[in-house]
RNA sequence: GGCAGUGUAGCUCAGCCUGGUAGAGCAAGGGACUCAUAAGCCUUGGGUCGGGGGUUCAAAUCCCUCCACUGCCA
């Protein structure tokens, strides 16, 4: 059986999960879910950054430990995550003691080595904000931002990863293979970055200056910082997850466009093959959501909450929106009108009603049981040639990483049954004895299709699709697929419907007003 | 400034790799039907495929150039 490491990035416990975070989680959700079925062998690891100067400093502001602060930070995230049907296998906390213990392993490991090494640090320290400042923040006149009150210019003795001694295997590796990373674009951004030479990596900072922090195990009075903390939990979560540095296994990771260069494009690797270990699979590298084609930030009072949106129209109509809208790698624009659109057409009249007319007239008609059909006619030969096609592009495109076409796919197996319906009429085929046959092929055709459907669209919408595979009689538990993949379904004869309910209500304001 | 991505119907996008004189969905108009969440089905309108140039019998599709927006690196 195929192997598959998925993770996401971990997110920075520096304040409450956004819409992007929710995006990426729900995004590797999907595909874990999609491996599964396709019959891998799945490990999904999610997880929180929780140390660092912005969470010493926030916990500070907040009155409370970092410890605490992350806790409670924790809550939000991991709620989050089960209202939103996240489940990876294991998550990932960066202060837990699996975690700390692995990164000073590493550390241990890397210096004797001779690939990290002491030195000294110089930049510019501005004493208001407690960080270093880069370049990047001076001002065109070479001063720097009021924020940051007195700027001064420091020495530091600090400790440097020898990224200078991979950069060369990396840039060949990249050249040869630019689909480690999706889209293949965002290769070239990376080797971009490679054409200078690298400077070593600053991985540590005084202890005294930064106390929230995993230690140095050969120099106590310091922490290491960022990269080989938060990098790492893709290590200290692989395999059985108890931070054992031979169970790392190649990954996909999926992540923002943000972190590819320098974190997940250079370093990342980088740290891989200094510690001996195989690099990952592939990146995944998602784009951002926009609105009205603006960056979401809190300083524009321009935010989405996705606990709120989910709350109103459900977390499988959230996680179906984001997923049937965003082009993975590209930017999308959010909407909400767009989101309630695509619940109230796609879902709930689309495919909500189509298992609600047909399940209804299989009550009315065959007393809820799913009628035997005989020989297919022609048209119901077109019909399951129609379907089956869709089912086999939903596939490709998945496998493409095409999530948004992909459910374009499916969803025209979905089409083609409200179709055939209408082709056949079963309201009046229910009317002539005589044509009784055709009824039951008509009904039986209904309950294939959107068990066919319903069996892969779990990934996108788990909970709604076992609602509606119970409702279909069968045990609303998705497993790995037939091999004979995809097959009409056999056997649905006789079958006894469950209690047919609307799989997606209509929201309050969406129900026709009666006179 | 260098590199990259995007630019196709009012909106969201597919098609571009492997040239053959434009497609889907949504929104809007019309119709037949009535099993169903007043849903679904059929149908109509509408586009200088960012601008310009080139290659070709033929270009949204290949080449050059310019413009706009976005990103990465300076």
């Amino acid at each position: 059986m195929e192997r598959l490491f998925l993770t996401t990035a971990i997110d920075y416990a520096n304040a409450r999960p956004h819409l992007g975070h929710a995006y990426e989680k729900v995004l590797t959700d999907a595909l874990a879910r999609f491996a599964r079925r396709r019959g891998e062998d799945v490990r999904f690891l999610s997880g929180l950054d929780e140390h660092g100067q912005k969470v010493q400093q926030s916990a500070g502001k907040a009155g409370k430990s970092p410890q605490e602060f992350v806790d409670d930070i924790s809550v939000h995230f991991l709620g989050l995550w089960r209202d939103l049907r996240v489940e990876p296998d294991d998550y990932l906390r960066t202060t837990e003691v699996r975690h700390k213990k692995l990164v000073q392993e590493v550390l241990s490991l890397l210096y004797e080595k001779g690939d990290i090494i002491r030195g000294t640090f110089q930049g510019f320290y501005s004493v208001r904000a407690e960080q270093f400042l880069t370049e990047k923040e001076r001002l065109p006149d070479g001063s720097w931002p009021e924020i940051y009150g007195e700027v001064v210019e420091l020495t530091e003795e600090n400790y440097f990863f020898k990224l200078s001694k991979y950069q060369d295997w990396l840039r060949e590796l990249l050249q040869k293979q630019p689909s480690l990373i999706f889209p293949e674009f965002r290769s070239k951004e990376v080797l971009g970055a490679l054409e200078k030479p690298l400077p070593d990596l600053c991985i540590s900072r005084p202890k005294a200056r930064l106390a929230w922090g995993i230690p140095l195990p050969f120099d106590e009075t310091q922490v290491t910082y960022v990269w080989f903390d938060a990098l790492l939990n893709y290590v200290t979560g692989a395999g059985s997850g108890q931070g054992r540095i031979g169970e790392w296994s190649p990954a996909v990771h999926v992540i923002g466009k943000d972190i590819l260069v320098p974190a997940h494009g250079i370093y990342w690797p980088c740290m891989l093959k200094a510690l001996g270990l195989p690099l990952f699979k592939k990146l995944l590298v998602h784009g951002f959501w926009t609105r009205k084609s603006e960056k979401l930030s809190k300083s524009t009072g321009n935010i989405v909450d996705p606990r709120e949106l989910a709350e109103k129209y459900g977390a499988d109509s959230f996680r179906y929106y984001v997923l049937r809208e965003m082009a993975l790698g590209h930017d999308a624009d959010f909407d909400e009108e767009s989101l309630a659109a695509r619940r109230k057409g796609e879902l709930a009249h689309e495919l909500g009603n189509l298992l609600q007319r047909a399940g209804s007239m299989i009550g009315r008609y065959r007393d809820g049981k799913i009628p035997a059909a005989a020989q297919p006619d022609a048209m119901s030969e077109a019909f399951r040639a129609t379907v089956l096609g869709a089912l086999k592009k939903w596939d490709e495109l998945m496998q493409k990483y095409q999530i948004h076409l992909a459910l374009g796919e499916l969803w025209k197996g979905v089409q083609a049954g409200n179709q055939m319906i209408e082709a056949r009429a079963p309201w009046k085929l229910a009317k002539d004895p005589a044509k009784s046959a055709e009824l039951d092929a008509t009904l039986a055709d209904a309950m294939a299709v959107l068990e066919l459907v319903l069996e892969e669209v779990e990934c996108v919408i788990p909970r709604t699709a076992s609602a509606g595979l119970i409702q279909l009689g069968l045990p609303g538990k998705v497993t790995r697929r037939p091999a004979d993949w995809p097959q009409w379904p056999a056997h649905q004869a006789g079958r006894v419907l469950g209690s047919i309910e609307p799989l997606f209500p209509l929201l309050e304001d969406e129900k026709p007003k009666s006179s």
